[in-house]
DNA sequence: TTCGTTAGTTCCGAAGTTCCGAACTATGGG
DNA sequence: CCCATAGTTCGGAACTTCGGAACTAACGAA
């Protein structure tokens, strides 16, 4: 188990992101990691929806997330915290995470086949 | 050769939006349709920076850029127009174009290995 | 019309990526 | 030490992407 590897802001890609948040699974683990105060333990967003992820895939995940620059990620014993490099990002893409993250929220709140809007 | 297919901008995902722009090659196409006027044959972007693109895979780049919503593709005669739907995408998501096309832009201006620049 | 050329698409195999269960490692408590 | 919990790594099946060769469509010339 090698140590977490976090690239450095100016080693941070645009496509390493889009890449990242262009799956819905990561793009719901990292907006979870924000809404839920910038810290969150790998196993609490196992279940995301409906849907359960297993435990290696989630694994995957959260190292993609990493490697894209997105999140921050130290082992506090047996478990794993993470939380955002928002600030970083937003230094040196201005206003990439924003617009993602609303996208998916308005396709989450404006889907023209809401049963009750 | 079946007629091209556009979603309508209610069935744009914005997964699919980022999943097409993070590929460098793709981002670089699209960016390319807004700044030469919103209009391009397919094989004016053949040479995108030094690297040539196989017909076939510009092809399918296109036909990516095209299902994401990015674009709408009109063959005049023998050629292929293309201009990007950047006013839809943009009522629809706000901001988020803008942002990624920024980010790329601000990568490839702000690299530290750049030899002419 | 037929031939030739240009522009783009489709097919298909090779190469690469992603998914997820099983086995593994690391930490902490009895 | 042994067990439980949290996460990682391995490996094979399923999927995606790349790119060359063959194909189709539109146009011009003879």
């Amino acid at each position: 188990m090698r140590p977490f590897v976090h690239p450095a802001i100016e080693d941070v890609q645009p496509e390493a992101i889009l890449h990242a948040l262009s799956d819905p699974n990561r793009a719901a683990i990292f907006a979870k990691i924000m809404t839920a105060g910038c810290v969150e333990a790998c196993s609490a967003v196992s279940a995301l929806g409906d849907r359960v992820i297993p435990k290696s895939s989630l694994s995957t995940h959260f190292k993609v997330l990493r490697e894209a620059g997105l999140i921050r990620s130290e082992r506090h014993g047996v478990e794993m915290r993470n939380h955002s490099r928002w600030d970083e990002v937003e230094a040196r893409f201005p206003g990439l995470l924003a617009a993602i993250i609303n996208a998916y929220a308005a396709e989450a709140g404006a889907g023209p086949c809401r049963s009750g809007a």
